[in-house]
DNA sequence: TTTAGTACTTTGTATTGCATAGTACAATCT
DNA sequence: AGATTGTACTATGCAATACAAAGTACTAAA
């Protein structure tokens, strides 16, 4: 029984909803979704996050283009499509259901 | 994209804390427990809880003993252990912990 | 030119929910 | 008694994804 492999566990099918919604608020390229994630207490690292963005892409949620960088290589810059905007909905409701349903399992208010 | 494979994702790693809890309420056996979680809008099936109930009886968090039932076959009715105890704390904590993380990174309150 | 920092790509592994097939026990039906 | 049905549990294989690690590529600085 090791907690932080839990972690992991608990993160998956939830990290899609957590990357689309910081997408959603302004085009932003693989380390900004780093940092937001980051500063809300949701560690999430490259291996993760850049295949999980390329999927994204290849299911049409998502689209890019490069944008050169003044300090480095150029960098991806994320928008979501409207199909990205209308998953990210329905995305919102199933995280809130299961909210709830765990927190009636386990009876926390 | 599919959202019952989301679903499905979204569920790893939680399944634990919600049979936990369950089973901290006192002595249940496999078909109580499907039932509650179905109760709680929580759907699990036999291949999911019969191994995970395994897992957590390996990892000394469950305990058991077979009751005889006055109509089928014989149940396994399961009790936490003390390790089973302090482990399911440590799990709601983990769970309001990653509540509190995706709320944020969604800016959901 | 080399080094360092930044950004992205690829691949393999571990884990677990689900689907499916099967075994076993008890009760009921034929 | 044997067959069928319902209940309970076991075992196995698959799909998906978070993580770790290795690698490529671009740019700026040394």
């Amino acid at each position: 029984m090791n907690i932080e492999n839990t972690k992991a566990q608990m993160k998956k099918g939830i990290l899609e909803y957590c990357i689309l919604s910081i997408i959603s608020r302004g085009e932003v390229y693989a380390s900004d979704i780093i940092e937001e994630l980051k500063n809300s207490k949701m560690i999430v690292v490259e291996g993760t996050l850049y295949p999980l963005l390329t999927r994204l892409k290849n299911d049409e949620l998502l689209s890019y283009q490069w944008v050169e960088s003044n300090s480095g290589p150029p960098r991806k810059y994320f928008q979501l499509t409207s199909e990205g905007k209308r998953i990210l909905k329905e995305l919102s409701e199933t995280w809130n259901e299961l909210v709830i349903a765990v927190n009636r399992t386990t009876k926390k208010k």
